[in-house]
DNA sequence: CACCGGCTGTTACTTGCGGTAACCGTACTG
DNA sequence: CAGTACGGTTACCGCAAGTAACAGCCGGTG
């Protein structure tokens, strides 16, 4: 039997890959996601073929790594939603624990957010809508599980709660990158804002000098 | 004086820088965000260097492509925003302004969220956050501003618009992408969904089976 | 008229990246 | 000891961004 061979090979191989992700990892902290493959190589102290030989192509390194950054902020997401709290402070709790994860370390976050790689190599054709980064696809899933789960919506529900999900996620997404780059208040008074805007404020709140309601 | 001959030039070369445009507009619209200088050279009947004159390097042509779209999209949101209607009504209406938009061009949609171009060139060194597109910058400002102008918010309105103008914008981007990708519903449907979100139903709506509240 | 500076346009090049083909050593198997 | 399968390397291709250096045209000037 090869069996003991190939799990021998296997192993090896996994060892291998995983630290090629790390080196991989820390190039793209160093440099950000245009980092090329060469570089990578270099700072795992190979060259260039063993790379593809492991990963087939960019992209293919490029997505076993956001998966595992993925996966790991997920789980951060999924203990922030699950804890027994009231509805309000899960929803605190989630975004804060998302922008303080962005904050830690804003080059893996860029990273994440980027599938914009193109290249003319082979695999160009890859259809409109669907272009967003796969973290934000993952996290607006997710939520829109959550919430499925856990709310009465009434007829439609799911639907709604994709739809909801995919919003959330994106308010939190672009008002995160935002606030990222300009650092106009504290994480806290973002996250209320966000938290008192997903509370209907937008809907209660008077006009300024006309007259209300119109 | 050299002031008409200026003049004349200034003319011809906006001209020209017009049709330069267009052509990398039909060029874009064809072969996505990748498409090469070469490429859009060519639909223009002229050659690279010319391109370079007159951008200075491929950013300076997408920034000024994208500028265009990003105007003209802006104008009609700020003509939906700007509508005498009811806030909920302008809400709804502004928001399917905008995915009539994406839904109709999705290839220039699809352009106008990529600054990723990355390139390994001379700017590589722009820093995290910021990395957002500039079409979804601009409405987030926008939009900010129109709320702090309308809404009576309070102490600390300035920030608090700020905040719900690029999450709401986020909100509508994210959801946007991603039934653009995989049409799970009417864009009424979807208008429907996100206005009841941003009305507060989040808050509103019971907890399925679990005691309420808890 | 010959001459010259500025403009538009070209060809031909450099650099750097993603990706690959073909080759090399070594350790394990019969 | 021959064979072979695998980790690894060098050297290369194709392609795109960006640039340098050269070629025609046109108006002003001695």
């Amino acid at each position: 039997m090869d069996t003991t061979q190939r799990t021998d090979r296997q192993r090896s191989a996994d060892r291998r890959r995983r630290e090629l992700l790390e080196a991989a990892d820390r190039v793209v902290l160093r440099d950000g996601p245009q980092a090329s493959m060469n570089a990578i190589a270099a700072e795992a102290g190979i060259t260039k073929p063993i790379l593809y030989r492991h990963f087939g192509d960019k992209g293919g390194l490029y997505a076993a790594l956001a998966q595992r950054h993925t996966d790991a902020l997920l789980d951060s997401l999924r203990a922030a939603l699950d804890a027994p709290a009231e509805r309000r402070e899960r929803v605190e709790s989630t975004l804060d624990t998302y922008l303080a994860a962005i904050e830690a370390r804003p080059q893996v976050y860029r990273f994440l957010m980027h599938p914009a790689e193109g290249g003319q190599g082979s695999d160009q054709g890859f259809d409109v809508g669907k272009h967003s980064a796969p973290l934000l696809r993952r996290m607006g899933e997710e939520l829109a599980q959550v919430i499925e789960e856990r709310l009465d919506l009434g007829p439609g529900s799911r639907q709604l709660a994709r739809v909801w999900g995919h919003g959330i996620v994106g308010m939190m997404h672009a008002a995160g990158d935002w606030w990222l780059g300009e650092r106009p208040c504290s994480r806290a008074e973002l996250v209320r804002g966000l938290a008192d805007l997903l509370w209907g404020r937008l809907a209660a709140v008077d006009d300024k000098t006309d007259s209300p309601g119109f």
